[in-house]
DNA sequence: TATGGCACTGTCCTTAAGGCCAATAGTTTT
DNA sequence: AAAACTATTGGCCTTAAGGACAGTGCCATA
């Protein structure tokens, strides 16, 4: 594994000397492209400033285009959950702050050299937090509230819940206004509801 | 750290042994309550079968009440992704094949014994897809839309899409009713939603 | 067959919501 | 200093929402 610090500080940080002491440091990917063969396993570590959004993505397209097989990490001098949930999205597999100690720079080695991935016990509980609520609970609880419901309510629900009136509801369904409002109505009666948007929270999972 | 595998199967797995020579196998949490002091850092390895649902969470609960600091991790004979999410959501800080080779377990323990957390390359790639899409974006989004208002703007609009009256956030917020409606007719035109629920719908990014 | 759930609709009534017009006062920007 | 934005409140008016009460037809299950 041959590691590739890219920072705008040309010696590096000091932890990352000392956590890889063949660790090669550069100022930009291309700087010396000859000196790198395309077949050995790399991992670049991308030094990451506040306002330097652009050039990370970009950087991280490129890496990803000539270095197929490259592992990516970025090194955060103000971590924050968006950025770290943007790069994630891009493909990189570590997201830690750039001032992390030595030992916790290898650790994230070990882990991604393994083909793992390596999260900071925050952002990881985000990510946990969100994805399980989404697609798993979520859905579930949904679908339990829904199955209360008879056909025709669930169908009156679900468009109300889309924030459509009454009047709109009824001309999609061919049918009264009055009747609308009985189903729904009779919805509220059943979930425990007290109004049109506090279903369209329960049915988005909001409440 | 204190390893305790606990197992249907009396004898383990043989990569468990050869991953942990001193670990202590038992076939349930309770088996050898006094050997363990409470103190020590413990990991806790789950042998999960398909059909030991219940078993599991009853576990991890268990557990958790007994040894506060513990780290859990889940041995799946069938890993699937559900399950992976649920145990995550529970607390367990790793989750991975029960059959993993011995390297792989002691990665993992490197790994979660520094406070971080393993995950496969799949169920990873799955946290992301499904974060992303909410976390990532969607807060944006919201940030977005909250950052055309003003201070007093998006405490109402807040409040509104929570699903409560103008009523009650005027005594929440000490002002009238009267402002309230200003403040939110205001919002309305700011970000272009139609009525409370839609405004709700859009910092719930439903739309 | 009878009882009950479901779908549908009606009238009447109350209230919350939201638009329109208008005003005062403090703060910020030009 | 003038103009623009913000926070606050008032009154007036219209409409959507939702509850109360009531009734009809259909279908399934006891």
């Amino acid at each position: 594994m041959q590691d590739i610090f890219i920072s705008p500080l040309s010696g590096g940080l000091a932890s990352w000397i000392e956590a890889f002491a063949k660790a090669k440091i550069a100022i930009t990917v291309n700087a010396k492209p000859t000196e790198i063969q395309k077949s050995m396993p790399l991992i670049f570590w991308l030094h990451m400033n506040e306002d330097r959004q652009e050039w990370l993505v970009n950087t991280i397209h490129l890496i990803q285009k000539k270095y197929e097989r490259a592992k990516i990490v970025v090194l955060a001098n103000a971590p924050n959950q968006a950025e770290a949930f943007h790069a994630m999205s891009l493909g990189v597999v570590a997201y830690a702050h750039a001032y992390s100690p030595a030992f916790v720079l290898t650790e994230m080695k070990t882990v991604i050299s393994h083909g793992g991935v390596w999260l900071g016990p925050d952002l990881l509980k985000r990510i946990i937090e969100v994805s399980t609520s989404l697609a798993g609970n979520q859905l579930e609880q949904v679908n339990q509230h829904l199955k209360l419901l008879t056909k025709r309510e669930k169908e009156v629900a679900i468009e109300a819940a889309k924030g459509l009136s009454n009047k709109e509801i009824a001309r999609i369904l061919k049918i009264t206004e009055r009747t609308v409002k009985a189903h729904l109505s009779s919805t509220f009666e059943r979930l425990g509801a007290k109004d049109r948007l506090h279903l369209a929270l329960m049915l988005n999972n909001k409440a």
